[in-house]
RNA sequence: GCCCCCAUCGACUAGCGGUCCAGGUCGCGGCCCUUUCAAGGCCGUAGCGCGGGUUCGAAUCCCGCUGGGGGCACCA
């Protein structure tokens, strides 16, 4: 039987990156499988902004290259269904009506049990499952009702979903037996937990994936990442891309215990792949984001200052405050240039009448200008660095300077010249 | 309270009875390189929660404890 697998957000408002990666882990099961992964929307409860959340769910997806087979379904428009299934099993004499709501009478004895792919047997006892709502008083279905029938209907072979969900399992098989169902397999993943050890939020940092697209981090960074959250392939790979990582998905490798999500590797794997773009690709990452982000630069000159911050950037949010001084007015700060006057003088000197004004002849004269004051390289770049690209941090001085032209390097010296 | 899940360096993990006085990656520390910051190179730091079993042999299997987490809605 071929693999068929689900996505089956809610529609909150925005993508949640633990949620993401649950999907993930579908999303390379069913690539790995050759299989089917459907996108499905419960919107059993939030029938208010479901347009606007969908279409967010969406882009998100596809901003991270998570793609999805067929089209989108929404669980609103399955409650006549599931209403009708209700009534039936009432005629069964498997559920009963409880104050204008339907229940469903759960076993009393026994167990219910299951094979899950990443956790081995789970067995809970009947008796502690309550008589489940099925449709409430105001006749919506629930989600523990609509959730497994729409299993059932859509063919679902597997469902992978976060760990809180274990719970709601043995409710869901009763539900798909009782309507002769085939109960698919179950693999429940484990949690994503900040720094603390409680569940991902707001104040451990980012958490919807708009927010990480914001910060500048590259989709094949998250989807890396996410993917080693709970899985590993082996104990040595860290890096893989898209391909690799479907090509050696193992649902049955996906480790039980809850993960943390650490950003500092995030910045690092980022890091990885900012480097390993191609210096064009690196530098339209560069102005794409930038012009989202309402920066109105010059791409020509963001593709010439790309070089020289890509090696030193882990994030593309990072690219302003690095290469700002490129793009506007710079305020050195004075305590910074103290001592320098002597060798601004040296670099106005050698930089004023240089020809041709590039790196490599830049470098020369500076060098030359430093050694005639007996200075070392450390002591006398870092006022020339701080009064044209006004912090003590800085892309390559010398490219830095060619890039900034003649005249507003040496305008920058002379200002700084006159308050050192 | 009841039910369920989990337990290897600070973090992500490899390990599925001997090849592990536990390996890789991030982080952290040191050194090298160096015009700053990075990047890179080298070295280092740090872990099988505890107690019982089983076995010739346990990080690996079993039981208990402890500690985390999740769930017990007419939310999803």
């Amino acid at each position: 039987m071929p693999v068929r697998v689900r996505m089956a957000p809610s529609p909150t408002g925005f993508l949640h990156i633990g949620n993401v990666r649950t999907f993930l882990f579908n999303w390379l099961y069913a690539r790995h499988e050759g299989g089917e992964i459907r996108l499905r929307i419960e919107n059993t409860d939030t029938a208010r902004e479901v347009a606007e959340a969908t279409d967010f769910i969406r882009d998100s997806l596809r901003w991270l290259g998570i793609d999805w087979d067929g089209p989108v379904t929404f669980q609103l428009d399955r409650m006549d269904d599931c209403r009708r299934l209700a009534a039936q099993l009432v005629a069964e004499g498997k559920a009963y009506e409880d104050e204008g709501a339907i229940r469903y009478r759960m076993p009393d004895e026994g167990v219910t049990a299951w094979d899950d792919v990443v956790r081995g047997r789970v067995e809970v006892p009947n008796e502690t499952i309550e008589d489940l709502v099925l449709v409430r008083s105001d006749g919506r279905p629930t989600y523990n009702f609509a959730s497994p029938m729409e299993d059932v209907w859509d063919g679902i072979t597997h469902v992978i979903r976060g760990e809180d969900h274990i719970s709601n399992t043995p409710k869901q098989i009763n539900l798909i037996r009782a309507v002769g169902g085939d109960v698919p397999t179950y693999a429940h993943a484990p949690n994503v937990n900040g720094a603390d050890g409680k569940k991902l939020s707001k104040r451990h940092g980012a958490v919807g994936v708009d927010e990480f697209r914001d910060a500048g981090y590259l989709p094949e960074t998250l989807l890396n990442f996410l993917a080693l959250l709970g899985w590993a392939p082996d104990g040595e790979t860290t890096v893989m891309r898209r391909d690799e990582l479907v090509a050696r998905f193992e649902l049955a490798r996906v480790n039980p215990s809850p993960a943390q999500f650490d950003y500092a590797k995030l910045d690092w794997l980022n890091g990885v792949y900012l480097r390993e773009l191609p210096v064009d690709e690196f530098a339209h990452r560069l102005v794409l984001w930038l012009g989202e982000h309402g920066y109105d630069w010059d791409a020509q000159l963001v593709a010439r200052a790309a070089p020289l911050v890509q090696e030193k950037i882990s994030r593309l949010a990072e690219f302003p405050a690095f290469a700002g001084f490129l793009f506007g007015e710079v305020e050195p700060d004075a305590a910074e240039l103290a001592g320098g006057a002597e060798m601004l003088a040296a670099a106005i000197a050698a930089l004023a009448e240089l020809e041709p004004f590039d790196a490599e002849r830049i470098e020369t004269a500076l060098r030359a200008a430093a050694d005639g004051l007996g200075l070392k390289p450390r002591q006398a770049f870092q006022p020339v660095r701080v009064a044209v690209t006004g912090s003590r941090v800085s892309p390559g001085l010398f490219e830095s300077v060619e890039l900034l032209g003649r005249e507003t390097a040496l305008s920058r010296l002379r200002a700084a010249a006159a308050r050192a």
